[in-house]
DNA sequence: CGACCGATCCTC
DNA sequence: AGGATCGGTCGT
């Protein structure tokens, strides 16, 4: 029933692959039920040049190892000793670079969303998925899911329903610190689409 | 082993 | 504008 993206589509270029991953669906599965949202907002890290980059000049440690790996896994790490990120290994096989997943919009298990983000089940949907860790909180995702394969049963994504958008091309927000690489517009995000989690210059 | 700090988010 | 909070990473 879910049309799951093969692994050659992540990898290719890791800028293409972050643009065309908007409009598709990530699906979460659990016992409990089933969290699906599409992807709205997107950014690539694209390890060896990128001063953004945990990877950068291909720096192997335990935490970057996965995105040295399989194409199409997950690289998952907590930031802030609070929230976690969830991004995409992507590109050229074997070369670090991967598309973090920023926001998304809900598409079907809202109220399992907003049951694991602690909110109540009549506040807006405008703003629980709306940034990397609203994203990973709401789909429960965690540390544990680090390094597996999306072209798996857990969690996946798959094609969407066709339709037509503008892609936002802006900054990526929080690296201030990667020098030249803190203005290249490797942020992509569905132009008019009120789940994108903010605005940014380009 | 200690120190530093962050691809965030919420509250003030 | 500031604080929460902790694991990865690196230097000693």
């Amino acid at each position: 029933m879910y049309n799951k993206l093969p692994r050659s589509f992540y990898e290719r270029d890791p800028l293409i692959v972050s643009m065309e991953l908007l409009g598709k669906l990530l699906v979460r599965k659990k016992k409990k039920g089933e969290v699906v949202g599409k992807i709205v907002e997107t950014e690539a890290y694209i390890g060896p040049h990128d001063k953004a980059s945990h990877a950068y000049g291909n720096k192997m440690t335990k935490r970057t190892l996965v995105q040295f790996g399989e194409r199409g896994h997950t690289y998952i790490f907590k930031i802030y000793g609070i929230h976690h990120c969830f991004c995409v290994v992507v590109g050229p096989r074997y070369t670090p670079a991967v598309t973090l997943i920023r926001s998304v919009e809900p598409v079907k298990g809202v109220k399992l969303m907003k049951k694991n983000r602690g909110l109540n089940n009549n506040v807006s949907i405008i703003r629980l998925t709306n940034g990397p860790s609203k994203v990973c909180q709401a789909f429960e995702i965690t540390k544990e899911l680090n390094g597996i394969d999306l072209c798996g049963e857990d969690i996946f994504i798959c094609e969407g329903a066709k339709f037509t958008f503008e892609v936002g091309k802006s900054k990526r927000i929080g690296i201030d610190y990667a020098e030249e690489y803190k203005d290249v517009l490797w942020r992509f995000y569905i132009k008019n689409n009120k789940f994108v989690s903010k605005k940014q210059k380009e």
